[in-house]
DNA sequence: CTGAAAGCGCTAACAT
DNA sequence: ATGTTAGCGCTTTCAG
């Protein structure tokens, strides 16, 4: 059960050649004898030689490694996310190095660390939500190590980043209840001190606006989590009482779904009476009952977009200006609960 | 923006120092003097010295990081794996390195090879559905890494293993059903080369014998995704109504739900008409229609349990006997589909 | 066409 | 108490 892994030098002293021969054979260098080179290949395959990529990276000074950070695995949206990196990622000979921060800003601290011991090429991350001082990351930044944000980013670190525009999207579910006829539209709202939270309701605001219809602070109400809903459901309840309420605009998709099945129980009917519509689209949606309206948020094509953009940094050492912004638009996904 | 780490040599050379004596000094070796000690360390401190990981690695012969070979993190059961196996691991200075074979053959026999390349020091894994040749996991056994299986084990590699006792969870569920009067019970199958797909299969015949209940092969339908369901729904109808099926078993939880939505397309009321259970218990349970009872597995403590049995073989290397099996009971969650 | 030697960043046995 | 040296596995100049 001892590590025996093939070296070079394994290979050179029982070939009675030189590692630099066996090296360069292995890479076929035209210096080297047809001969030879078929020799070290064939041995080398035999013997299942592979080069340790610890020491490759530490000679090349390059890991081939990008590390990423990201709040919770367990999100559909993050791990779409991680798809989308990997596939590119692997299509560029690239590893990935996937720290879950927890949504904990000590565990983040740490794993940015372990990312620059690591000596990663470049760094993708989407901060957690108790994340408010980013010494961590500005020195990563300093290291010179590329960095790109993506979803939940940090507007004092100059970077590429890759973000959903949810202001629109907050506007195109509005807009949606409004179309079907919805007059009097309970929005579900996360905390307004993080970016989604405040740029989601101030869409859901400004669709509102262009229709003529008056704003009613009663009416947002804060409550982004599935327990959240049914910790407040008697106030909710009296709240869609009294105020009339005919369509709902939460958050997220686990709020809007928790609110659909709160009002079910108190017998009141999806789309027919309220209608419901949602924010994220992850696989909940089509399992929901009614089946979920929301705007998708698109995970794969945002990890895809932040690998890309690093992976040009990478390739134009250097250059550390003309830092772009990619803004992914969400699209409406209508299903039967609007 | 060009890479600018700190080396043991830029201390050595500016402080007027060998190397070793900063390296000394660093992890506070007895025989440095105290004065050099506290020089180093501060001014370490300083230009915020951190040791390349790489170098510790390729020198000391163990990389402190251990593989995860997952089939898709977007299971809440495999993403729960993951914590568990990383409060673990963390606890103890190691990282995990993620690498999600995506179900895929092909990626898994990379990925294996990209840990064994960076030298991990052990590796966890849960083979993808469509692995049938071991040749990768046997090459990294065979290079003396240790590996534990989780889930989806394979018996022809002695190892250490975390399990759910498929059977008994599927007894438990198919024991269930009956108890709430069903006769005629579907079961929605994994591939039968799958071992939880076989022992699943044989829990459930095991119970219909416990209760006298012929078993009948055609109630025995390979179907184990969501996808799945909705392709053969013209098939599984037909059958359901010939055979008066009044009780489903489904291998997981998203082809329970999807069983659900496609009974009810037709009018069929659950849990009146037919009775549903799942096997898994994610977040989706909750969220179906009617709320889904099913049997609980424990990702958390599998992926804890797993890196528990690795962490005692790295720490007694060279004992490679007397492996042994977790097994992890599941427990029933009775909801409202039954 | 092949080999010797240096070095990536670090540690540890062996000096002094 | 500190320095020298060798070496982890590999590549790459520089010499033949």
């Amino acid at each position: 059960m001892k590590s025996n892994h093939v070296t070079l030098k394994d290979i050179a002293r029982i070939l009675e050649l030189s590692p630099s021969t066996v090296s360069r054979a292995l890479k076929d260098h035209p210096d080297i004898n047809e001969e030879t080179k078929k020799l070290v290949k064939t041995f080398a395959e035999k013997v299942n030689y592979r080069p340790n990529a610890l020491a490759l990276s530490l000679r090349k000074q390059k890991t081939n490694t990008i590390g990423l950070i990201i709040p919770e695995i367990v999100h559909h949206f993050f791990s779409s996310v991680i798809s989308g990196i990997e596939d590119l990622a692997y299509g560029e000979g690239y590893n990935v190095m996937i720290c879950q921060s927890n949504e904990n800003y000590q565990r983040e601290v740490i794993d940015t660390q372990a990312l620059i011991d690591h000596r990663v090429d470049g760094i993708l991350v989407s901060v957690s939500k108790t994340t408010r001082d980013y010494n961590h990351l500005r020195s990563a930044y300093d290291n010179g190590i590329p960095m790109v944000f993506f979803d939940r980013i940090v507007e004092e670190i100059k970077t590429d980043r890759v973000i959903t525009d949810d202001f629109q999207g907050a506007q195109i579910a509005t807009n949606h209840l409004i179309e079907r006829g919805c007059k009097n539209i309970l929005h579900l709202a996360a905390p307004q001190h993080l970016v989604i939270g405040s740029r989601r309701k101030e869409g859901y605001l400004k669709a509102l606006a262009d229709h003529g219809i008056k704003a009613d602070e009663d009416l947002i109400v804060k409550c982004d989590t599935r327990e959240y809903v049914f910790s407040l459901q008697q106030h909710l309840m009296k709240l869609i009482e009294q105020k009339h309420i005919d369509g709902i605009f939460a958050v997220n998709d686990s709020t809007a779904i928790a609110a659909m099945q709160a009002l079910q129980t108190k017998g009141i009917k999806i789309p027919d009476q309220i209608k419901v519509i949602g924010f994220g689209d992850g696989p909940n949606a089509d399992i929901a009952y009614p089946p979920l309206s929301t705007v998708e948020q698109k995970g794969y094509e945002t990890g895809r977009e932040a690998m890309r953009l690093l992976l040009q940094r990478l390739e134009n050492p250097g250059i550390e200006i003309n830092f772009s912004t990619k803004v992914l638009t969400p699209t409406l996904k209508q299903r039967q609960s609007t």
